[in-house]
DNA sequence: GGTTAAACGAGACGGTACGTCCGGTCTTCCT
DNA sequence: AGGAAGACCGGACGTACCGTCTCGTTTAACC
């Protein structure tokens, strides 16, 4: 964006880093609404506009410390024989990792910002969503070539369904999230609710 | 809370149906946090300190605007015959409506305000959540008494199976709130990803 | 300007006299642009919207807290039985105001936005000069009517010769403002500068 | 100050004079409140750190801007053989090239950082006020030695009673500095507005 | 002719103030 | 007492500018 030549001054790394750690620290303390740009910027010991020089919106840098944040831990899933086992390694670290910490609130308020800015969303699906339905979907892929689900699977809307109840939980908050919830839901999704045609 | 004798000038209906009014039109305008209280109770032609006499914040008021909208739509479900059929009568005008307006942006506003604010979410909860998931239970209920579904069911799972990837294409907006979505999450929850052990 | 009909929250005299004050004073401790609105608003307990409610600038609260200032003390001039007398009596106490305190600062600064901003200019005038050039006129009213002057005397031009001098060091600062130089002045005005033609 | 031992590489003449020529042409186009240094160094086609390599402030570099615009035309006082003719030869090319662009705006902004800044305040003085103020003693010392003044003549007074009044004008608008103004200042400076005790 | 020292363009940076906006409260008069 | 009007405090917003800095580059004078 800025700098094109690698001409002037180098955008200083330090700077960065302590924005994006101040933004982590106060989005984990309270909601984004009460994260006010000063705060952010006396926390990193930065001036607001450099702040504004690489982030157009609050909105824009709590994604990229959330993001930070959040790939600290990455659970890459291994192969464990069957799609049940395979979608519970998954899942489980996700559910863990949602649910330690207040995310589901800086969660929430991107998806409210999402709502009315179509380009905010894409990023923000590029960056949170795609990468966790990739995984899942390579997972299917295996079964599917295991023989383990038939070949026309409406593996979107699997992914919903194994998926959405966890943010339901997470963003409405009527039920914990709990491992128990976790293995509840892959077993009703893969089993049906209604007992099989045996 | 106010008023407790009965005692001087009653509160103006009229000026309440204009704020909620005002506050509805506004809120499917543009989001909730770019309409100011000074915009509503102009729009009302109401005083802001009427509206402070009666809502808290702006975010109960969008709450009860919210609420008023929603409810002028009310699914009831009938009683089909069979479990699908009497949980597609009940998620389809849901999906409907829900993605019929940008509700999704209020709706998203409101779980952002839940997850800081308690009292809040209770309330949202108990006005936007229990009533579907009461209704959705009742079915159940009547699938247990026709046997169409075993007594040990669990049910608060089940129910986040089914609202769960509504409520996710509504807020993520990866894909459509289609009826041929609600469709397929209703026989995918029902009969389950994996084929049946015949 | 605002409140036309006398309805609503009448405007806060209080908040309205601290400001002035509070502005008298820091323009008094420091130069204009130095003063921050915000330091304003603080020393005067008050908010900074309240201050642009009324003030469109910094240098139009300037204007009105000198003036304030300004004319707790009104020299008011008798009449001493001679142009000359009477002219002393009037410029007198105005240079003694001036030089008593760093006046010339803030006029120096009014006078610099004057030049950018005819609209202020005229407020400038009509506040700060025009009094004094009315009285000093009426002064040689009365001369001329003693038979001092003859009628056809510039008077304008008079007045500028015994203002522009007292500017001219209050403003330049090459030699002080004092009670010999007003002296001087009115003097070598009168007299003029070549000896009479005896 | 800088560059002491002539080692290196040596200022840039072109730079310095693309620098003053672009703050001048500024400061005849606004006030030098909304003249920016980065404005000035864009339009110089200059790093700002060059200008602040060799001017501290806006202000000093407004000040040799101004001074090097002033002095391209150089009014040089002949002997017209009586005070008055002198004096007119000296302040009527002033008052013309004071008047005919907009420098009042940038004399009042000089002013106004002299009065809270001693040294710019010396430094000003003796740029723009000392030659002229040694010009026109001259003329008096010439009037002296012709007997037209007698030795006693208060001349600091005399001054200040001769650029007072234009400067008066100039700076406060409230009459235009017409060459008529300034015969009218010499005569009754000179004669006295009294009538002579003939 | 290679080294060195300073000046230079570019532009990021910390800091400060700007003028605006909004949330919530309060005051006055009117109904 | 309820309500409309609107002034008020507090505080965050995003912008603009100042004066400094850190780069890589250029330009002479010196060795």
């Amino acid at each position: 964006m800025t700098n094109e030549g690698n001409r002037g001054r180098p955008r200083s790394q330090q700077a960065r880093q302590a924005i994006l750690d101040a933004a982590a620290a106060l989005l984990l303390e309270r909601a984004l609404s009460e994260v006010s740009m000063d705060a952010v910027a006396q926390r990193a010991g930065v001036s607001k506009a450099t702040i504004y020089r690489w982030w157009p919106t609050k909105e824009a840098l709590a994604l990229d410390a959330l993001y930070a944040e959040w790939n600290t831990v990455r659970p890459f899933p291994r192969d464990t024989g069957s799609l049940r086992g395979d979608l519970l390694s998954l899942l489980r670290p996700w559910a863990r990792l949602a649910s330690s910490r207040p995310y589901g609130r800086v969660l929430a308020a991107l998806l409210t910002t999402a709502q009315s800015d179509p380009v905010f969303a894409t990023e923000y699906r590029q960056r949170f969503v795609e990468p966790r339905r990739d995984q899942a979907r390579a997972l299917f892929q295996r079964a599917t070539e295991r023989g383990e689900i038939p070949a026309g699977t409406k593996i979107d809307v699997a992914l919903d369904l194994l998926y959405g109840p966890l943010y339901h939980r997470l963003l409405h908050g009527h039920a914990p999230l709990t491992d128990r919830f976790v293995r509840d839901v892959v077993d009703m999704a893969l089993d049906g609710i209604l007992p099989g045609p045996a």
